[in-house]
DNA sequence: CTCACAATACCTAAAAATTGGTATTTTTCC
DNA sequence: GGAAAAATACCAATTTTTAGGTATTGTGAG
């Protein structure tokens, strides 16, 4: 295990008792210095805001928001801090838009400490931890999406859930016309015309790579 | 079996072999007065529009046409003409779109003459014909989309595949602003928001329908 | 250190979709 | 026969998308 100094956490869990485990599990490695704790998204914007710090284990239920929403404004908050995604269950899709989201590990509530300790290790060394039990529906090897980029791949999702351009551009703190040129390019890219074929095309994507990796 | 007289044929198909064999099957029937080959859509069309026929046999895949853009164009020439199509194999989701676009039957040419005779009696009596193997995907008994009416579910459809509201008003020989109707009709009638969502919804229904009658 | 690509953002103009009406004709059903 | 629903079509205004550019900044690969 490397060794890491001045590092801070922030842990964001509505969950009291999970919290308190997360807490003697890590609060005493030597390599964290600071471990403070919010139970909503709202307060862990504040403290992230202050703390600027390199950890973020962020639960993906919150009363407040869910893991998508709570990357972004994490992400705007503090563009430099890791975030790693916890739930209860993981499902490939979910994972798959956090992965896109940029967070930079995923793990179940369920992990081991070893697992966990490593997680937080390869996320300080920008190296991604995210289960490999079921290959993403979207990333496979072949899959024709991978000649777009990761914010192409992300807005064709929010155009696929028939949000605007407008409503992506402040979702993803853009402007309208960024949102527009991505739009226009992924069209491109795969030989679209429009959203209508854009849409169908991700549905179908969805589908037809689906069971062939569970 | 039903006593008609007078009863005018149109067969269209482009394989001459096959064409004879419907010639000898049902050329001597006493209720076909007529009955008129044509190997492609263009010289079934001038014949249709000359003699308006009662019936019409349609092969599904034609040198110059397909068996939906066939449809449109002879419902145009000949409204009051019913339409069965003639295909080698049979797929529920084209003859789903086969019967939106007012074919009155759809059989596969390994059928009996018993059959096909029914089935011309069955359309001169307005009543179709269709094979119940496999349950119609977007005609399922509890399907979301049974709120559309026939129109709207066609233009639903057409809207999916990409077409603007000018192509599909072109396609059906309807003003765009009737379409402009439809489409705002059944956007609402789903409780969707725009041309994404309705695609995604349309693309999910095929998928989450498919397999549960095969 | 470049070079390519990704991501960002702007301008302009045209095309298309959406919204909110109304209205007539045709079909369908009781 | 009469009511309801479907299909058709129009007007007008606004919003959104699409298409043609350009341009700057950051980042990762070689």
């Amino acid at each position: 295990m490397l060794n890491f100094s001045e590092i801070k956490l922030v842990h964001i869990d509505d969950h009291l008792l999970f919290a308190q485990g997360i807490n003697s599990l890590i609060g005493n490695e030597t390599f964290i210095n600071e471990l403070v704790h919010a139970q909503t998204l709202a307060e862990g914007l504040r403290i992230v805001e202050e703390l600027q710090p390199e950890l973020i284990l962020l639960d993906y239920f919150l009363p407040d928001s869910n893991g998508i929403e709570s990357l972004r404004l994490l992400n705007k908050t503090s563009p430099s801090s890791k975030v790693i995604l916890l739930t209860m269950e993981s499902n490939p899709d979910v994972m798959e838009k956090c992965r896109r989201e940029g967070a930079i590990g995923f793990l179940q509530k369920s992990i081991s400490k070893k697992a966990l300790l490593e997680a937080l290790n390869n996320a300080l060394q920008d190296i991604p931890t995210f289960p490999i039990t079921v290959q993403s529906s979207a990333e496979t090897p072949n899959s024709p999406l991978n000649i777009l980029s990761k914010r192409e791949k992300q807005i064709a999702d929010l155009v696929t859930e028939g949000f605007t351009s407008a409503e992506i551009a402040e979702k993803l703190f853009l402007s309208d016309l960024t949102v527009n040129t991505h739009r226009r390019n992924l069209i491109h890219k795969l030989g679209l015309k429009n959203t209508a074929q854009l849409v169908a095309f991700i549905e179908k994507l969805k589908f037809s790579e689906k069971g062939s990796g569970v």
